[in-house]
DNA sequence: GCACGAAGTCGAAGCGCTTCGACGATCGAA
DNA sequence: TTCGATCGTCGAAGCGCTTCGACTTCGTGC
């Protein structure tokens, strides 16, 4: 392993000229830095960690996504993606924590490895993390908006704003009767912060409008659509409009009203809050607000680096959702 | 941040000796362990990444996971979470690393942070990072087998005889002509291991017992299955059984068959390899080889903890196939 | 021509921890 | 009783790096 003194040596300079030349951090003469940097290019030179002991910057990003039952592991992963890429455009690299663990996986994290910021997903409404990662006193930004989020710093499409858009929308188009298909019950049960906050613009909008509203928890499993379908034309015999805010379901649902005779969107229309290209997926592509995982995970990450550099940031970002029409919606016609 | 000297100054013990009583490394007195142990407690002291630093062992992993296109996700997803909560087992953490800057990316994970080791997956035969990896002097582990395992430390499922043993299945029940519907293209065009071995074992199988048999790489849209199934039974009439290699591909590629007036099992025997519970999502639960994801995590980490250890591992360790029989293959009846 | 500040460099200290080499105490064996 | 071995503990060194406080040159203004 080449280390500073080596390069020192190659350049003939002290450790220390060594330092302030790399990091800039005091004037370095032009002849005595290109020396410098061209002996750490030859020797490969690549500092060690040992630069967090002694007071340099950590570079580790920690993201804490427990993966917990009911969440869609693609656009999970797709956050992760995104942080992992990001970080590394900012000269950090990611620790992932996962489920176990996850109070104390923090506190291990921030002074075990030179862990200098966190990343928290998979948010609840009254996250059992939250005391503890108020207690650390590490930089940290929550992909997702606990109920109560003072002092901290948050980034999360907004959520409640996506679930009125839709009513919105369906409401203009003459919807009278909708349905929320949401997610898998453990996810409310939890009370995650996404879902939570989805359900409830939607509701409040359709009560707004007037409109009558019911909210439907669906099972991750795609076989559970077609009796799905079958419950919700039964329970509601005047349902004109569906929501759902299920990714896995969202396909074979489609699939199991087309099924059932009705035309999407003569009969019924179908929107959803989901990545993009997954509303491309059935066969009618889906009216939908778009899940923008990818700008999340950047934006967290953004946000934490900014912290980590000391620069202020907004409390609680949210982005602002964006309607794409398709083929599934339609003005009522029955 | 609470530091050992607070310990050492809490017990009434000089900080080395805490270091001992804590690392069990030297011989220590009860009654002062006691104490140690007491005050760590009390003071809520965890040891600091300087531990690293100062000879201590490295307690990180770095997890190279590039996520190619057209790798399946979930899976992907499953092994990153059975590798993370066994690291956490071993009282590692791991460091994620994605696509960008594959290679590259190794060396800075080795001396940037602590990384005591290196798990690569998503192997490709000719793996243009294994040249680094074999210039790094750290441990490793590739969750997969290239072409030239010499002196790399490799763990996969047996991918070959999955193949093999998918054939030698359908054989036994009469089949003469078989097809295996593989991963997308691009999986085979950067000569993924794990594609490569499956495909490969199927064909020489295929061959010994005399089977006509062909290879289709599947698209990753399920929407593209209907299709995929029509050309199937245009170009080889005499198909009678058909091997799935594409996670996401396995229920609409069977329902497309069903679509198309074939019975499962009685006119198409399907065949899947794939992790378990995938097996059972189509409306015939599918005859399969399992795709372990979870063990592999595991049995990779602790391959490298093992190394870690100095303790010698195998060099290639192949989990044998598991092949369960589900409700659609059968018999050649036509 | 001299004092003074800026520019450029260096040495040394210290980050939190482990580990090596001592050192006193205790104990069994000779 | 004495000697050596063992046990339990401590102080100090050092891991690779950054940073602080000098120190030495210069160039500039008067």
């Amino acid at each position: 392993m080449v280390k500073i003194t080596d390069v020192a040596r190659r350049a003939g300079v002290s450790p220390s000229t060594v330092s302030y030349a790399l990091s800039g951090k005091r004037p370095i003469s032009d002849e005595t830095r290109r020396r410098v940097e061209a002996a750490a290019r030859d020797l490969g030179y690549r500092p060690h960690a040992a630069r967090a002991l002694a007071g340099g910057e950590p570079n580790v990003l920690a993201l804490a996504a427990p993966l917990r039952a009911g969440v869609h592991v693609p656009v999970v992963m797709r956050l992760v993606v995104s942080v992992v890429t990001t970080a590394r455009a900012h000269d950090h690299d990611v620790l992932l924590l996962t489920q176990e663990e996850a109070e104390a996986g923090l506190s291990r994290a921030v002074d075990t490895a030179s862990v200098g910021g966190l990343l928290l997903t998979d948010v609840e409404l009254h996250d059992p993390r939250l005391p503890r990662l108020r207690s650390l006193d590490r930089p940290s930004v929550l992909i997702g908006v606990p109920a109560r989020a003072y002092g901290l710093t948050c980034v999360d499409l907004d959520f409640r704003a996506a679930g009125e858009a839709c009513v919105n929308h369906l409401a203009e188009l003459g919807h009278r009767t909708v349905a929320l298909v949401g997610s898998p019950p453990e996810v409310y049960l939890r009370r995650t912060a996404y879902a939570h906050h989805l359900m409830h613009g939607f509701t409040t909008a359709a009560t707004r409008h007037g409109l009558a509203s019911s909210v439907h928890p669906g099972g991750p499993d795609p076989a559970t659509a077609p009796r799905l379908a079958e419950r919700l034309l039964h329970e509601h015999p005047a349902l004109t409009a569906v929501v759902v805010h299920n990714e896995p379901l969202l396909a074979p649902l489609s699939a199991a009203f087309e099924h059932l005779g009705l035309r999407i969107p003569a009969d019924l229309s179908v929107m959803a809050v989901c990545p993009d290209d997954l509303a491309t997926t059935p066969r009618v592509p889906v009216t939908s607000v778009s899940l923008p995982a990818d700008e999340l995970g950047a934006h967290a990450v953004d946000l934490l680096i900014r912290k980590l550099h000391g620069t202020p940031v907004p409390e609680t970002t949210l982005l602002a959702p964006r309607l794409t029409e398709r083929a599934s919606t339609s003005r009522r016609t029955a």
